[in-house]
DNA sequence: ACCTGAACACCGTTCAAGT
DNA sequence: ACCTGAACACCGTTCAAGT
């Protein structure tokens, strides 16, 4: 006989994201997600593969969340306006979202990588406003150069990587400064 | 009565390493560690505290050595040639052994991070060179431009995010190019 | 159809007992 | 002193049995 279903793969992502943020990544077990979205550890086996596949999940989540995130920061129409603006989103949304971004940029090989579509579209505003700046031959290496930067220096941030002292506010706005004059003069 | 030690920490920390860059992080088990230095998986207590703290000794590992491969690589005298040569041993270190790159710039908040001397020592040269570009007031700023891009960029290679076609080897000569003549440009 | 308890394999870690 | 087998707690996963 039909049983009515008592959880779904959205609560299950909700629940993961949310045991991730708070938990870190070792403390995403089965049994907690399925705790929270009140089943018992077996039955999500029922909607996810297997971990692996639920933090893939996670990471796709989460890589929708941020290129969104982007999105509504490039509204000026000012193509070095809207870079800074970028920057500026990516690295809140890293700082506040810190065990996602961690997900999303700091792993490699583990088979719970993003879906390659995700990533593609969370990083179209970036690469039309790199195109808009560096001109369309060098849009793609000017993106990457600005992407690899943010990441990094998020990266670094949240790894309490910056030991030496000084403003960790002023050497991001350093960054962006470069970068973008950098970017800019190499259009004509 | 004494028994002779059968191992050290120096060959247990060879034997992580190397395990780690073959069978990656979660490879890394007590018993595969244990067997390869011929003792069992118990007795690695008597030398480690714990798996976090061998893993915090192979970050300390990885990170002299990557430090001395910058070290190495930065003997022009010409500070714009240095910087070339330094991003250009960070990625090749980096590309040769992923795994422990991943373990020193992808991890955060593990409790198994590299200690602050090894971190400071790797950057030494570095910062020197940076300063020589920049000038004292702007060094920080500007080494910190230089290491959050090439660690974001290698970051994204290795971790197959560079997913929209076009040479990731051009893409790295435009990064270095311009973040090169930007940091110099900003030094009268 | 979905849910569950029981069971299995695997792993980090502890510890009493050996030498 | 160091090493080991045995044991424990924990976790991901499978599966037969329930509804």
């Amino acid at each position: 006989m039909p049983t009515p279903a008592r959880t779904s793969v959205d609560e299950i992502v909700a629940a993961g994201r949310s045991i991730l943020e708070t938990d870190g990544l070792d403390g995403l077990t089965m049994a907690r997600v399925a705790d929270m979205v009140g089943v018992r550890a077996p039955s999500l086996y029922k909607r996810v593969r297997s971990r692996g596949d639920l933090i893939r999940l996670l990471a796709n989540d989460a890589g929708g969340e941020l290129g969104a995130a982007l999105d509504d920061a490039a509204t000026s129409g000012d193509p070095g306006s809207d870079l800074r603006a970028i920057a500026v989103a990516f690295r809140g949304w890293a700082l506040g979202h810190p065990q996602a971004f961690a997900l999303l940029f700091g792993r490699l090989a583990e088979g719970a990588r993003i879906d390659p579509e995700v990533a593609v579209r969370s990083s179209e505003t970036l690469l039309r406003t790199a195109a808009a700046m560096a001109g369309p031959d060098h849009a793609l290496e000017a993106a990457r150069t600005v992407v690899a930067w943010a990441t990094g220096f998020v990266s670094m941030e949240l790894a309490g990587a910056f030991q030496l002292g000084g403003d960790v506010d002023q050497a991001f706005a350093y960054g962006i400064d470069h970068l973008t004059r950098s970017i800019d003069s190499a259009a004509g």
